[in-house]
RNA sequence: GCCACAUUAGCUCAGUCGGUAGAGCAACGGUUUCGUAAACCGUAGGUCGGCAGUUCGAUUCUGCCAUGUGGCUCCA
């Protein structure tokens, strides 16, 4: 008899050897059903593993935390199966589960196609329905690479030997079907009540690009169709957000290959709408003591090698060109310039800390397959700036600075963060250690001073100095880096840059780079995706659209129209010869979130008639109240 | 850069099992002058991404290239 102590401290008495399962029937039968792993004495396991000795038991339904990775995990074996199947000339490699499915990496030439995926489904399918149960098999090292040897599964073999040779290795096997896998599994393939194949990918072996491209299957799977239907569901409306659609249907950008991949052309209503980010930027870099400085598009070889760019960063650097005998390269940054400005005099303790912000636009080589609309471009406009103080005065300026990006955040309407500090790499790293541990301290003292929960990334710093790293929360959870706040040990050094202290001494200061929203091309697509280019009223391009009932009406509208444009509001008027009906819904199908419509009624009263994209028709009012009501949202960032 | 897939009018898309193409919207012209999400009629618009090859004939088949999409790698 084995002894089965159960979470709520009862027991069970149950046959030598007992599985979690033999215990889940001793309780009902529903619950054995409901059941899909378990754990023992706190490790995961098979409900059908064995025991000899008394035991501690939680039985894992459905709705455990563990138990979406058991299912996918087991999807990922299943896959696997139905392609051994299909296409028994395939090598398996790894399939792990991931956030939101899982994927399998196979060798096979040629590669998966998206068309080959119904196939493999309806296979799946075939297996779920046999409810094939997955069987654990434990083996030495030497019987795993045995095993596998024999298969030709040369990729399996290869895990299998790189695994310590005391290792006791699982596998596990549904029908014609084993996988060296630590498990646990769920019963048996009919468990599976919801899965889809999603798309296919090439990926290298280990992820190393200097090894073999093989062939990725991604999926997902769930516990019921329903769950299944919703993330589908969620996966479209993603779609319905995505900026370059949107970018083109509101007429805000193009990337044209005559122009050249990953470089952006702002039409005036995606101009406008930088425009409005840029002034509002200035006004507030401003207001917290930033200067600004404005520096060129091409600088000479020389100073980037100074710099350090061209040991450390040629490969992200368009290439040079020759003028009058000299090399010339297009900045992929802007700190060498902004570093020549604070050596261009003699610097005191009394000027220090320094803030020189520039919205200087960057050119870097990005491989073309990285290339993602406004997110991932080869030309972008940093909102940089660089941060030159005193030892003292670091940790004051981490702060302010991090308070200064959360509110500039909330501006656009991002007020959820995840924070991470990225730490000292012991191998790749330059400067004194001292110097290190003070700006990691101060990196991590500031935040917990200003409250923010974060993460240490350790050894994630970049060799030049320790890191701030925000990531906003868009209004369906994606979450996207925008802010970072980066130490730099390298350029002080490499430039010589100093001041002279109160003691006469000349000394060397800290610098920071950062930047609040990355770069503006990025920012612009995260704000269209999260507002699905329904912008608040004080970043709109076109604020308000004025509407003439009739032509009759043309003269008293266009009259509002120059009140509208002189007192700043960005306005236009609709004079074609349509039903209001469909100057409405042109209005509305580009997203203007305020309409004024004018008839004989407005006129006969000196007013217009408000419709906003939020709340529809507002009915008349005055004239000057209607400019008040803009003024006022504007001013809330409404 | 690598793997897979895609590219037809300004936009969204249909189509040709090889005989050089069509719709809706947009544009333009005319009619209409209308009260909160689509008035009516007409006109024009395409080297079917580019270059080769096969073929009597290629938008369609094949190859290469460009660009895009989904991933991989990269993102100091």
């Amino acid at each position: 008899m084995v002894i089965v102590k159960l979470p709520d401290g009862s027991e069970l008495k149950v046959n030598s050897p007992a599985s979690p399962s033999d215990a889940a029937k001793e309780i009902s039968m529903g619950l054995y059903n409901a059941c899909i792993a378990a754990k023992v004495n706190g490790e995961l396991v098979d409900l059908n593993r064995k025991f000899e000795k008394d035991f501690n038991l939680e039985l894992l339904k459905e709705n455990a935390p563990e138990a979406k990775d058991i299912l996918l995990h087991s999807v990922a074996h299943i896959m696997a199966q139905a392609v051994k199947e299909l296409f028994p000339e395939t090598k398996i490699t790894i399939g792990p589960a991931i956030e939101d499915g899982f994927y399998y990496d196979f060798d096979k030439e040629p590669a998966f196609a998206e068309a080959d995926l119904e196939k493999i489904e309806k296979k799946m399918q075939e297996i779920i329905d046999e409810d094939l149960p997955f069987e654990r098999k434990v083996w030495t090292r030497e019987e795993a690479i045995e095993f596998f040897s024999k298969d030709g599964e040369t990729y399996k073999v290869e895990i299998a030997s790189d695994l310590d040779d005391t290792a006791v290795v699982t596998a596990y096997t549904q029908g014609s079907f084993t996988d060296l896998c630590r498990g646990p599994h769920l019963p048996s393939t009919g468990k599976v009540k919801a899965f889809k194949l999603l798309k296919t990918a090439g990926a290298y072996w280990r992820g190393d690009s200097s090894n073999k491209m093989l062939s990725r299957i991604y999926g997902t799977a769930f516990f019921s169709k329903k769950e299944l239907n919703s993330y589908l569901h969620l996966l479209e409306e993603a779609k319905k957000r995505d900026h370059r659609k949107l970018g083109k249907q509101l007429d805000l950008f193009e990337i044209n290959e005559k122009v050249g991949p990953g470089l952006v052309l702002w039409h005036p209503k995606g101009a406008e709408l930088l425009n409005t980010i840029r002034t509002y930027w200035m006004d507030t870099h401003r207001a917290h003591g930033y200067k600004f400085v404005q520096t060129p598009h091409v600088g000479r070889a020389n100073l980037w090698e100074t710099s350090g760019h061209l040991s450390f960063y040629k490969d992200g650097m368009f290439d040079s060109m020759e003028v009058e005998g000299d090399q010339y390269y297009v900045k992929p940054m802007n700190c060498p310039f902004h570093v020549m400005i604070y050596n261009s005099q003699g610097r005191s303790y009394r000027e220090l800390p320094i803030k020189y912000a520039e919205l200087g636009t960057v050119y870097r080589y990005e491989m073309s397959g990285t290339l993602h609309g406004l997110m991932r471009v080869r030309g972008f406009t940093q909102d940089d700036a660089h941060i030159i103080c005193t030892p003292e005065q670091l940790n004051e300026e981490v702060e302010k600075l991090i308070q200064f990006a959360f509110d500039f955040l909330k501006s656009f309407g991002f007020t959820d963060y995840e924070v991470y500090v990225s730490t000292r790499n012991e191998e790749k790293y330059v400067g004194e250690i001292d110097k290190w541990n003070q700006a990691e301290n101060a990196l991590k003292s500031a935040l917990e001073h200003v409250g923010v929960p974060y993460q240490v990334d350790q050894g994630e710093a970049t060799f030049y100095g320790p890191k701030i790293d925000m990531k906003i929360k868009d209004a369906i959870g994606r979450m996207w880096q925008c802010t970072t706040i980066q130490f730099d040990f390298n350029l002080s050094e490499r430039f010589n840059m100093e001041y002279t202290d109160k003691d006469g001494l000349k000394k060397q200061p800290y610098m920071i780079h950062r930047a609040i929203l990355g770069s503006l091309e990025r920012f612009v697509g995260i704000l269209i995706e999260n507002t699905v280019g329904d912008f608040p009223l004080w970043l709109a391009p076109v604020q308000a659209m004025v509407i003439p009932v009739t032509d009759n009406h043309k003269e008293f509208a266009e009259n509002f129209l120059n009140t509208l444009i002189k007192e700043g509001f960005r306005a236009e008027i609709n004079l074609k010869s349509e039903p209001i009906g469909a100057k409405i819904r042109s209005a509305e199908l580009d997203k203007i979130p305020t309409m004024f419509i004018i008839g004989d009624k407005e006129i006969e009263s000196g007013s217009v008639s408000v419709r906003t994209r939020k709340d529809g028709n507002k009915g008349a009012v005055k004239i000057a109240e209607a400019l008040n009501m803009m003024q006022e949202e504007i001013k809330n960032k409404g």
